[in-house]
DNA sequence: GAAAATATAGGTGTAACTACCCAATTTTAT
DNA sequence: ATAAAATTGGGTAGTTACACCTATATTTTC
């Protein structure tokens, strides 16, 4: 038997995890939680075998929260939940402990080979996912943006020109056009388009 | 007693609405559905009172399905259902007569309270996109791209320049330049990033 | 403490974009 | 049929972005 719980800040899909879950004789969903700070009191007094942990969450996020959850209760088996497959999200949960990533439109069978994985204390990647990992590894090193140059990719977002963004930041204009140039290389694209349609899906910006 | 029916092609939302309904005796669930295709299937054999939609399906996609639907059962109300909320998406809906629209991460009382009002004929919007709505009516008329304007917007985002969208159209250099600052001022951004971030959200781009 | 990565800034040149004009033709709507 | 809107393209000018180099501090990393 595995205890489950879940936390999410969607009633909606909250119930529909625990009403698959229902079904499953080995599976019971011991707790839900709406949100990362009652999640966190309600380890206090019992952990699961595997927690559910959605990544959106009002108040503390689920990046947040499972870092503190594998500090401290390292036992509990965190899988990610989330309907959006952003990449650099997916490597901050697992980076902080999280055993599992499931996208929300994964199948009940899925949803289930996944808790069984995970409880056994194995990997489990939803293949999407995995897919995209795997190929990301390859172009990763040239993908690390540095913290300038994560400032000024945002700046440009925000479509200051070059010179507005040297004055904002005290460089000279020069060093500005360097660190967008480096960007364009270091992130395969043509041109200003192209900076702001990764930094939109890389998350760097709303 | 209403007859409710779902489409959606997420299972976790499909338990998940009919856990949450079946809670309440005056609801009553018919039907569920997990593509569009067996919607209008099933639809031709029996139909609900009211109709919960998603959007993004795979095949006929929500904005298709509605469309017959609402011409060849009229007398089924259709809400809408999505995980975002992108502006553009909600105003095809209700063109395509839907009478409500909810982001999945709406209460289960607010989910309730939309079908019965819809069940009476009146129309339902999401709190937090009747605002939006509302706040787009008065830009609206600036914000309207025609044809050329949008085609030319996602060739910007593709990050195509000038040159090579006047190729790809057959277009003078002059003509794909005066659309570009039309463009600009249309949506009143100062450059290329921010036609870009508007292109994306407002759905033109992936 | 040495090596690597980052941040800084300069030179030079070209290509692309942005800001104003104006006007003819075609399409769309009334 | 007529007016309005959209599409097309030209003129002129200034600004901004992009490409490709070199080079020196500074910070990080091992």
């Amino acid at each position: 038997m595995i205890n489950v719980a879940i936390a999410d800040d969607h009633s909606i899909v909250l119930n529909g995890l625990q009403k698959i879950l229902a079904l499953h004789p080995d599976i019971k969903v011991t707790d839900v939680y709406l949100n990362g700070d009652s999640l966190l009191e309600g380890l206090d007094i019992k952990q699961p075998d595997v927690l559910l942990l959605d990544i959106q969450m009002p108040g503390k996020n689920g990046i947040e929260v499972a870092g503190i959850i594998s500090k401290k209760f390292p036992e509990v088996k965190m899988i990610a939940l989330t309907n959006v497959d952003i990449l650099i999200q997916v490597k901050k949960m697992l980076q902080k402990g999280c055993l599992g990533y499931l996208l929300k439109d994964a199948s009940p069978e899925i949803l289930v080979e996944a808790i069984k994985t995970v409880h056994t204390g194995e990997q489990f990647l939803y293949e999407p996912l995995s897919r995209q990992l795997v190929n990301n590894f390859f172009s990763q090193n040239s993908k690390q943006l540095t913290r300038r140059e994560k400032e000024i990719l945002q700046l440009i977002t925000e479509e200051h020109t070059n010179q507005e963004i040297a004055d904002k930041l005290f460089l000279s204009l020069r060093t500005v056009e360097n660190h967008r140039n480096n960007l364009l290389q270091k992130l395969d694209v043509k041109n200003t388009a192209g900076l702001v349609k990764i930094a939109i899906q890389e998350g760097l910006v709303k």
